[in-house]
DNA sequence: TAGGCCATCTGGTCCT
DNA sequence: AGGACCAGATGGCCTA
């Protein structure tokens, strides 16, 4: 499937209107949209073309003629368009794999050929890009909470077999007696064995109340957090969080997230 | 119709 | 100098 430029929207197939992808609204002049016409560049705010433009490269920009200049910009936005497909293509990628991990009910089985089933969405609609970020975040972050758990449970198996052999591990194995791994589906979606989990393998991180259940520091500090998954981009239904970023679709977490340094 | 999500354009900044 | 990255702005599409 092709998942460059139009294909994350709605209509696959057909480039929008007026922001056409590549070949298109390179051979678009600019003027012909409002939003390209030089004058209303200048007067949009934060636009400083004429002001800083100059004061880092006065020659090279003066120099170019409007033509040149055109060029220049065609050439820089299709780089930025370029690179936001690519950008695209792996968020793509990274849905294709969490979307069977974002289905809102533990009895449906997941289905990987199934597209992007929107948590609280009708099926058929894909993952959000931030929703697909958070999701892939608790699944790592759930993923290193089952190996803590696997590692503990290997420990009093073999503390309370001795050194009898390494019977005991495959045969639990081999009944499913792991409480994670009986699919992705189970592993994500049942707030029951995520709890349970948290309070055998460590009482300490699930009891502390972190402020951000789904955006919380890290593994170390609260590797169990109990994500109700379906409520995951849902606009108000995170219920379990009550922190800016799981309950705004915009990010804005002003305090653990610092400003890239300029 | 409002709000969410998205693609694109654009200028600024940093890096090579 | 050119490219990569970032964030703001803008407008289109879709859904509730």
């Amino acid at each position: 499937m092709n998942s460059l430029s139009g294909t994350l929207g709605r209509a696959p197939e057909h480039p929008r209107p007026l922001c056409v992808p590549g070949s298109v609204a390179q051979e678009l002049p600019r003027s012909f949209h409002p939003r390209f016409s030089p004058v209303s560049r200048c007067l949009s705010p934060g636009s400083m073309l004429d002001h800083q433009s100059h004061h880092r490269s006065p020659k090279s920009q003066r120099d170019l003629s409007p033509e040149e200049q055109q060029e220049l910009r065609r050439k820089i936005n299709s780089r930025e368009r370029r690179r936001m497909q690519d950008l695209n293509v792996a968020m793509d990628a990274l849905r294709e794999v969490m979307v069977p991990y974002a289905s809102s009910s533990p009895s449906s089985p997941p289905s990987p050929s199934s597209h992007s089933h929107h948590p609280g969405a009708p099926p058929g609609r894909r993952l959000s890009k931030i929703s697909t970020l958070v999701l892939a975040r608790n699944y790592i972050l759930l993923l290193g909470s089952s190996l803590q758990e696997m590692r503990r449970l290997l420990g009093e198996v073999s503390a309370g077999v001795g050194a009898v052999g390494p019977g005991p591990v495959p045969r639990l194995l081999l009944a499913g007696g792991w409480p994670l791994i009986s699919g992705p589906g189970r592993l994500l979606l049942s707030p029951e064995s995520l709890l349970t989990t948290a309070a055998s393998s460590s009482s300490a991180a699930s009891r502390s109340t972190a402020k951000c259940t789904v955006l919380s520091p890290g593994p170390v500090e609260a590797p169990l957090a109990p994500v109700q998954w379906s409520s995951i981009g849902a606009p108000g239904g995170a219920s379990l969080c009550p922190c800016s970023v799981c309950r705004l679709p915009r990010f804005s977490h002003p305090s653990s997230v610092p400003r890239f340094p300029k």
